[in-house]
DNA sequence: TTGTAGGCGTTATCAT
DNA sequence: ATGATAACGCCTACAA
């Protein structure tokens, strides 16, 4: 190659500035180039500096950009809790989205800490983002004053406050839970347990409970609720008390998990006691991995979208950072029930 | 409050020039605060600034602070498989420590594809990133040509390529995987069967294979090695695959996952199939998550620290990044043989 | 069609 | 102890 200068080691990087010279143009042409105003130069001109630019590897400085134009291409994503796979399918719908779009996504997690919660939002104060993706741990508005006062344009994933202030990309919780219930009286299911984390303070948790309970009991179905600690689950305490409720008396049962981690742990708890379903026992639980039925087909589950939902939070959040027309605010996303052979 | 600017609606960001015009100073003094050199200042205007900053809420602008220092605080996590727990681990252990110096940390998912690896290093060009993790596809350096053109601070996870150019941390996977062959030997296993993924690219693989082989094989056994496409997975087919292979003759065999997922999915085909281990068959496999043995406390499994691998590698990057001295090259995290009853 | 110049918010050098 | 001021790389009226 007769010109050497491709080969010179880590080539420190080349500006607006240095394009304008070799092309003997002023900066403000190569800018226009730059964002397509083609017609406000000549041919030749736009040739030239398309040669140069690519002669030299130039790429516009992002950060220069951005501060000129008071904006950012970073969105942050907060999630609840990064090991149940359904915040991480949030993040591929909404990285998948923003990537193309030119943004870069970076990942928070709450894990399921109001406090630690808070303090990441504060943290990000001086980050410049251009948005703000959030599942959520608190269900207060009055609480999340350090979200609000960021005044960043920002969504709710997957679950809302007591107030409305900022759109929320959700399931049909209530609705498909209601179906659900529906399903286990039709199946002659007689008494309900439910599985849920200690501090439900989400309210997707507590629309699924609400929208089973109702329904089943008013087809008289008694129902329970377990209440557990996610991160320390007691597989024998559970064990014992699902026994307790149930052993005594002859009762056609279905137990429920309100989301995914749970009900691999009940799972868990049914390969190692060797619980037969549903003939002993009804098994089924909000869950969105694959892999979940690799190691059970038979499972009947609610399968949300977990995907499309953090997909179309990234669409409407880039809409209201670029102050077009939000066509529409809140948003649900249907859930659909899966039926296998476990309840 | 006698004050109401405090109430003002999404309040516009305030700047060091207005810091300094409140505090009637100049913004060098306020700068000077801001870095504390509060030696070269009054203590009385310390004071001031200090409390018109906190009153005004100020926080500084981080893109400009990039732009005038050309530098980034945000910094790229390249992963092969967000759906692996192994990758999100790393990720994990890259963002905590991460995180707490004041970076940014944007993960990308290549997929396990090596042309999307390349498009989307190519994508980062303009991102201005500090620094770069990455858990590579590809495993040839003329290969990554991209990557090097980029000059970034760059380090190599859990994965090396075939010459050195970057700092790699990973697992002692050749040494942990003669272990297991001899821990196989020693239960007098007679024939190993590998299940690994078709494109065997990943040195962390090959490693695996190579260290149980090579014990394995000098002690006599048969090994078979069945290589599956971990994206379209045919249970059926390697069910029939292991039949074939070892149901004709009445011989004591190991079967081996090199990663997770694959894991997952004989662990699956063990439950459905209803295999007894270790009487008729033994499984093992490489796997890091706690999920794995809700399932199945009795596996006995390879566990590698991911969560270590990611935050030793964000340390040695962030060192480089500040131009410190460079203590170490590459590193190397001990895996360890987690016994159980599978095997 | 093209160029000039001011400014985005900070940092840091050089004065005073 | 403090203040001007020139960058950093880019964008964009406003001129020419």
């Amino acid at each position: 190659m007769t010109d050497n200068d491709n080969n010179k080691i880590p080539t420190q990087p080349v500006t607006i500035q240095d394009i304008a010279q070799i092309a003997d143009v002023s900066i403000a042409t190569v800018s226009r180039y730059l964002h397509g105003h083609l017609n406000r130069m000549s041919a030749e001109t736009a040739d030239r500096i398309a040669r140069i630019i690519k002669e030299n590897n130039y790429v516009p400085n992002k950060v220069a950009q951005n501060l000129k134009q008071k904006t950012s291409s970073t969105i942050g994503i907060m999630v609840a809790n990064i090991d149940d796979s359904f915040s991480i399918e949030l993040y591929k719908g909404a990285e998948e989205c923003l990537f193309k779009l030119g943004y870069e996504l970076v990942l928070i997690n709450s894990k399921g800490d109001a406090k630690r919660e808070n303090q990441l939002i504060n943290d990000m104060r001086n980050r410049q983002l251009a948005g703000l993706l959030v599942q959520p741990v608190q269900n207060k508005l009055a609480d999340f004053k350090v979200l609000s006062d960021l005044g960043l344009p920002t969504m709710l994933l997957d679950r809302h406050l007591d107030e409305h202030h900022w759109p929320v990309i959700e399931s049909n919780n209530e609705a498909i839970s209601r179906d659900l219930g529906q399903m286990i009286i039709d199946k002659g299911y007689e008494e309900v347990i439910i599985v849920t984390e200690t501090v439900a303070a989400t309210t997707s948790h507590q629309q699924r409970a609400k929208g089973i309970c109702e329904i089943v009991e008013a087809a008289g179905l008694i129902t329970h609720i377990i209440e557990v600690d996610e991160n320390h689950f007691d597989g024998e305490a559970v064990h014992t008390q699902i026994g307790q409720l149930t052993n005594h008396r002859q009762i056609k049962t279905a137990l429920i998990a309100l989301n995914e981690p749970l009900l691999i742990q009940l799972v868990g708890l049914k390969i190692r006691k060797n619980v037969k379903y549903p003939q002993q026992m009804g098994i089924v639980g909000y869950a969105d991995t694959p892999m979940i039925n690799i190691l059970d087909p038979d499972l009947t589950l609610v399968r949300q979208q977990p995907i499309e939902i953090g997909r179309r939070a990234a669409q409407m959040l880039v809409a209201e950072i670029r102050n077009e027309e939000v066509a529409e605010d809140s948003v649900i996303i249907n859930a659909e029930i899966i039926a296998g052979n476990s309840l």
